[in-house]
DNA sequence: CTGAGACCTACAGCGACTGTAGCTTCAAGC
DNA sequence: GCTTGAAGCTACAGTCGCTGTAGGTCTCAG
């Protein structure tokens, strides 16, 4: 209803529309998340309204955090509108269990890194830096960080956060 | 002074002793963040005290979700006692911003996932399932969490929460 | 008809490990 | 001295979700 006009996309325009890249585009078609498309007489993809909204289906989800896994699973259940709710219900709430425990963690370190820097010197030579001496100290008794982490199975991935050091 | 044995380890003891895994271990000798140590008669590698406090290191700053980039360049001002302290305190700034931005974006989801979640009756079908309703609307002007990251760099990292779905 | 840009496949790389296969070495018990 | 099982060794594949590259093909405007 929505604009009107027949949807017959190339790679580029759906990536354009839904915002994914195009090698992502294909990606998900490879691993089996996005069917594949009819062909140009040139072998070039084209694609229709399901595959946009599926598409933008999957972003959405990815964007609140789902793995692709859940995603999977979340779609096949959005094709079959008889199933029970309750598969997708418990998907979404163990998703927010995981944003949950990571914000505990996060918040973990984010004291930890804020004494490390609290009543630091910034004229000092590394001889008396905290930030190196609190690393250095492998007793570490204060360290809140990892005894809360057993309970909740949570996963190193908490980790990769790209600090750049130019 | 604490505990006076003249350390000789071999990497299991160095493991048990730090936290890491074996593999973890000769990982990090691998991309030349712990010296290749000595070897026995017998090609299997002898530890010191000196290993087990760089490893040590290394651990604790990686709980704190340090970047091994970002380690590495931590480890070589440790090891020069009268350079600046400012990088060192530099970089754990800006792990302390990238923990403080990854926490507000996983505050976002959070409050996505709680908005789907919340007036869910979990006796319905797909057919009117809010969890995948709210996905599939990809109009979505509701949605908080993509539009506030671009600031702060935030990476698609934050997404890897490993859900399990039995 | 030509040239630029979009498309194609196939594969390598990221970060930080983890796991596996197929071997050798070591320490303890008999 | 011999056996046995744990622990060590190297080398490489796999994880997750893409992203980038190389080297070619297609399409469409001028």
């Amino acid at each position: 209803m929505t604009g009107g006009r027949a949807a017959a996309l190339s790679i580029g325009s759906l990536a354009r529309e839904t915002g994914a890249k195009v090698q992502t585009i294909r990606y998900y078609e490879q691993i089996g998340l996005l069917p594949e498309p009819a062909r140009t007489a040139g072998n070039q993809r084209v694609y229709g309204k399901s595959h946009r909204d599926r598409l933008a289906f999957i972003r959405h989800a990815r964007e609140l955090g789902f793995p692709l896994d859940a995603i999977r699973e979340l779609l096949s259940l959005s094709d079959d509108p008889a199933a029970p709710c309750a598969t997708a219900d418990h998907i979404a709430r163990d998703q927010l269990a995981a944003v949950e425990a990571r914000i505990r963690r996060l918040k973990a370190l984010k004291i930890e890194l804020e004494r490390m820097l609290c009543d630091h010197a910034r004229t000092g030579t590394i001889a008396d830096c905290r930030v190196i001496e609190v690393l250095a100290d492998h007793s570490h008794g204060h360290c809140v960080v990892h005894h809360e982490e057993a309970e909740a199975g949570a996963e190193p991935a908490d980790m990769a956060a790209a600090v750049k050091t130019s």
